[in-house]
DNA sequence: ATCCGAATGAGACTCAATCTCAAAAAGGGA
DNA sequence: TCCCTTTTTGAGATTGAGTCTCATTCGGAT
């Protein structure tokens, strides 16, 4: 973590009413320091491992804050289990998931993103956001 | 239902090597005549309603069997509850999902079908399935 | 009609996520 | 700094979709 980033983290606190907690910082820290896709448990026990007394409760009223405020992003891979990752840059990608490994491998396509936009307005909409993921296996050689 | 899909249905059902009982006919009915996509709970509801005995064991069940053998689409509209589609014809779709009124609309679009497989061989993979969930509003007239 | 393995169903269980509420901590004021 | 009010925390309870268990029932081949 950098002055930068702690500044934009209580600012947003503040913006939203909320009190700055070591354990809030605590969350944030560990999302945005390792840049994978991880679920919640994982991240609790990170930090716990890490020395920060936190509870899982925190940890899921935390990341809310921080996806409601695109600082994290929320991803629904079909599991069960929702994987968070920070939203570093403002750069969007979709994810391709390995069914035999379990890699998940981002990709963005500006091509892709135009005809999504095209598609909605054809049918009277406006596009907000989406929900993009191939389920994907390695070429045979 | 109709004589052809009987048949078919039972056809799924022997080469399963399971056994034809009117809770399976239950179930695949109700998702076949109601072309909307619902969930476990409201096809289970509605079993009950019309007078056959079902648990929700068996409608689970029944479920995965018909998604197995793609007489039914599983979608995951990201709020918990997987909807379940028929697939009467075997023609692809994807869905647009308003978030101001709830309505879902299906679309195909060639295009985006053929890009989704490029992405995935230009990163050495072979597309086996895909997500893709729009979610929009109405335009401003 | 009989028989035996498969199917069913009531309810227990799982597991991610949310909720509860007493106790602890934040932070503004003096 | 200490006080005081309000927010936050956390342990554990709860929720809810989906799965599992196993005694009982049923399908269907013979």
């Amino acid at each position: 973590m950098n002055d930068s980033t702690i500044h934009n983290f209580k600012e947003i606190l503040r913006k939203e009413g909320l009190r700055y907690t070591k354990q809030r910082q605590a969350v944030w820290d560990e999302i945005q320091n390792s840049q994978e896709h991880r679920d919640a448990e994982d991240i609790y026990m990170s930090i716990r491992n890490n020395g920060v007394n936190v509870s899982r409760a925190t940890v899921y009223r935390t990341i809310d804050v921080l996806v409601k405020n695109r600082m994290v992003r929320k991803m629904d891979v079909g599991d069960g289990r929702n994987r968070y990752e920070p939203r570093l840059d403002d750069a969007h990608h979709d994810h391709m998931i390995c069914i035999e490994t379990g890699k998940i491998i981002e990709f963005y396509n500006e091509e892709l993103e135009d005809l999504q936009e095209k598609i909605a307005e054809e049918n009277g909409y406006m596009l907000v956001r989406h929900i993009h993921q191939l389920f994907v296996k390695p070429l045979k050689k």
